[in-house]
DNA sequence: AACTCGGGGCA
DNA sequence: TGCCCAGAGTT
């Protein structure tokens, strides 16, 4: 697919979601940072359910090291992968305190030596809390993208991310990453795409496929 | 590249 | 019930 086609699906998909941002608990960069690393594997509804209370009794780098390792487990056990995400928790509060001097960094160098924090989580903080222009390539963007014909689909993460970011302007890679993680999850759904509603049918190339099976399967069926 | 962690959401 | 998921780390 080529940028011309891109921008214009891309507009399509800016019509169907308008508001498209996703939304997790936080007030702060380091509040951010906590919320993403917990999201890995469940959805951001989850998660703010998790931190609504969480980022009450745990304010600082201090409070997540000031309680034994089986407390913080406790208070999100209601999240997937619990177990590696309060020991990450606590050993990222102890590196931020004695390397940061509190704060999380804004380098994506510095934040990937981060434990639990790899190159998506990364790129949402810097984007988010630091507005560093960036696409974060999360399941959605990368199976959104495949689909379409933006990234070929044995690339890896980062090849998808360069493919994107090479066919969209600098200034829109944030509200683009946003905007695809709606469309794939809302429309361009891992199971039951809504392709037979689809606007942007016409250029995607595993959509077009699937609706040609569907319609054979129906007239095989009759 | 494959495997593991894991509760929640959904069919 | 069974299957998949807004990932990252290890081997």
């Amino acid at each position: 697919m080529n940028a011309a086609t891109l921008r214009q699906v891309l507009n399509t998909i800016a019509e169907m979601f308008p508001d498209a941002r996703c939304e997790l608990n936080h007030r702060n960069p380091f509040e951010l940072t906590i919320a993403v690393l917990l999201s890995a594997q469940c959805t951001d509804e989850t998660v703010n359910k998790v931190t609504a209370t969480l980022f009450e009794k745990y304010r600082s780098p201090h409070d997540y090291l000031s309680v034994p390792l089986e407390e913080l487990e406790n208070d999100i056990r209601r999240i997937g992968l619990f177990r590696n995400k309060a020991a990450n928790i606590q050993k990222l509060c102890r590196m931020v305190i004695d390397l940061h001097g509190g704060d999380v960094p804004r380098t994506h160098e510095e934040l990937t030596a981060l434990p639990g924090v790899g190159r998506k989580t990364a790129n949402v903080v810097m984007s988010n809390a630091f507005d560093v222009p960036a696409i974060a390539v999360d399941t959605h963007v990368e199976r959104v993208s495949k689909r379409l014909g933006v990234a070929k689909p044995d690339d890896s993460v980062l090849e998808v991310e360069k493919k994107l970011m090479r066919r969209v302007p600098r200034e829109e890679w944030t509200i683009t990453h946003h905007r695809l993680i709606f469309f794939g999850r809302y429309h361009c759904k891992a199971q039951n795409p809504k392709c037979e509603v689809c606007p942007v049918l016409e250029h995607c190339k595993e959509g077009k496929a699937r609706m040609k099976a569907s319609l054979k399967k129906r007239s095989v069926s009759k």
